[in-house]
DNA sequence: CATTGGCACTCGATAACATCGAGTGCCAAT
DNA sequence: ATTGGCACTCGATGTTATCGAGTGCCAATG
């Protein structure tokens, strides 16, 4: 660990710099480091090991003459050597444990809201990815007509998950046909793994019945892309309050652009949690966006397997120490309720 | 009308003050009406026109030796007198048919791109409101067993809409009575219209079984409240870009908030809907967070009955003939496409 | 009498400049 | 190794001067 070579005291001054500076958004000088930290040092001194943390890349210097501000790696620091420890404060638990409580809705509704309850917690925004649907059984698959020829295809997951597509039919059908058809899957498919789910030819169904051919590979197609939006943002009206990014109209506009297209946050997100990684910091987000922005994320597990994720997003200059409780917080009791 | 009280040439000032302030974002004088407006008067007279039209109530100076500013007042009068004409540039309009010719989505998505695709067409952010399932009828009832005890009932519409809840029941239930609920609730309520659903005790049906009366009671519920969320927002992004209430951190939080709060803005703009209002400037807006913002809306109308509404959300200083066009192409095809 | 050229005046925007003070870097003393 | 002392830096804040777009008003005009 290179980490190791900052001695205890170095560590110390560091960790004070991050969390004065977290509390007052402003540069910390050395004198209020002096007084702070606990260690009975003067600002001479304080002064002298700044110095030094700056060379090694922990500290930077707005200018000249202003006090100091954590850089990406002095968050990195104090993150991965003091920020594990501690839990949500109690008031806090207690809102996510009533949330789960009094929860009762279908899958979509309960990530959506879970998004924005995680945002009311952490007090930034927050984002909630959908379980991948690894282990999901298909429960059901209907099809219902809607006019002649257009036809609604429902599949049911036992995750709880709901997906549907139109189809339109190249000949008429009447209402017994499409019923025939829908049963006709529903029997061949119930209780199958959505995923890898095996297209038309390989079951020797193919021909038995247009309808049932147009439906079958409508379905696996549902089930072969990645599943329409598995992220839930919620709360990002709490980025501009005190975002960096947020100071320039063009940085917010640029970073709430990045928001809405779901499948770059979806990637990013996915690449932290595949990497096992659970805070990542300014530049260490690839995205030129999120330079001045943290995201801190954990995984859930649902039913063994199944797993999704909860993250935050927020300003680099965040508290670490409580978005991670919130997050991990959130991520277990809903992996629970979703058992 | 008290527009009317405008004379032709006061009329044609103002119109250029708009046209010229919207284009430039400048506060305008009478040197440049002078020219551009093609009156052949001086500036000179301009100054006298404009220093009623102030006096009136239509522009503002926002600072004395300032040029010229469109009021609410100004802009209302513009869009009443000059707006209607003109429909939407060849190009936008194709790209709208282009859309609406290669959608074959579910409801939900189909609305949702909607708003994104309009959100592109008119440069401002776009809402989407589900038609209102009025004459929408119960195409297919289905249980779905998840867990023990634990049902998903799902509802298909006519409109393609699909409707879910998880239930919890009370007491064990197998698999094949989980599904003779399913198909008992089916045969009852297929084909009825989905707003006014009969309670299970009007149909003298209660009693008949736990599940039953669990998931009809559940469903009367869901058909009474309001739909979940029937509102689709594309391109906030585009709000931050050019938009006096971004202009503050603290502005662009309280819109972005609201945004949020569905409930709000539906409400908001379903009253615009009920009292036949198109346009909204600024302080007509009730809401604070939209004082410098302003709302462009059209119904559409899907199957004869079945009405949503598209609109646009934008600063006061915008493009009202543009959005006009936009708003109308758009509900116009979108209506077309659900019939 | 509506229109217009002329003109003094206003006031925000921009720049140049002085001041202040928090905080630094360095050094000699402990 | 630590610390008090001190000169120095530089952003923030305030003051003042200048500039110019645009106004309001008025007397002259057709």
């Amino acid at each position: 660990m290179e980490h190791q070579e900052l001695d205890e005291r170095k560590a110390a001054i560091l960790k004070a710099v991050v969390e004065e500076y977290v509390e007052t958004a402003q540069p910390v000088g050395s004198q209020a480091i002096a007084l702070a930290s606990g260690l009975g040092v003067s600002s001479a001194t304080v002064r002298n090991e700044m110095t030094v943390l700056e060379r090694e890349g922990y500290l930077r210097q707005p200018h000249t003459s202003a006090g100091r501000v954590p850089t990406d790696q002095g968050y990195r620091f104090f993150v991965d050597r003091y920020a594990p420890t501690g839990g949500l404060p109690p008031v806090q638990r207690r809102v996510v444990s009533d949330f789960f409580a009094s929860a009762h809705q279908a899958l979509e509704d309960l990530l959506h809201e879970t998004s924005q309850m995680l945002s009311r917690v952490s007090r930034h925004a927050a984002m909630v990815m959908a379980p991948e649907p690894d282990s999901a059984l298909v429960r059901s698959v209907q099809l219902v007509p809607l006019q002649t020829r257009v036809v609604l295809l429902v599949v049911v997951l036992s995750n709880g998950a709901v997906e549907k597509q139109v189809l339109h039919l190249d000949q008429d059908a009447d209402e017994a046909r499409v019923s025939a058809a829908g049963g006709a899957l529903d029997a061949l498919l119930r209780g199958r793994a959505w995923v890898g789910l095996p297209d038309a030819t390989s079951t020797g169904d193919i021909g038995t019945d247009e309808v049932v051919d147009t439906a079958h590979s409508a379905l696996v197609g549902l089930a072969a892309e990645a599943t329409s939006e598995p992220l839930y943002v919620g709360g990002v009206s709490r980025l501009a309050a005190e975002q960096q990014a947020f100071a320039t109209n063009d940085g917010a506009a640029r970073l709430l652009e990045m928001l809405e297209h779901q499948v770059i946050v979806v990637s990013l997100v996915r690449e932290l949690l595949d990497r096992g990684i659970t805070v990542s910091i300014g530049s260490e987000n690839r995205l030129d966006e999120l330079r001045d922005c943290s995201i801190v994320v954990a995984p859930y597990e649902a039913e063994g397997g199944a797993a999704g994720l909860v993250g935050v997003l927020g300003p680099t200059r965040m508290d670490y120490r409580h978005a991670l409780a919130a997050v991990t917080a959130v991520s277990q009791q809903l992996g629970r309720h979703l058992s």
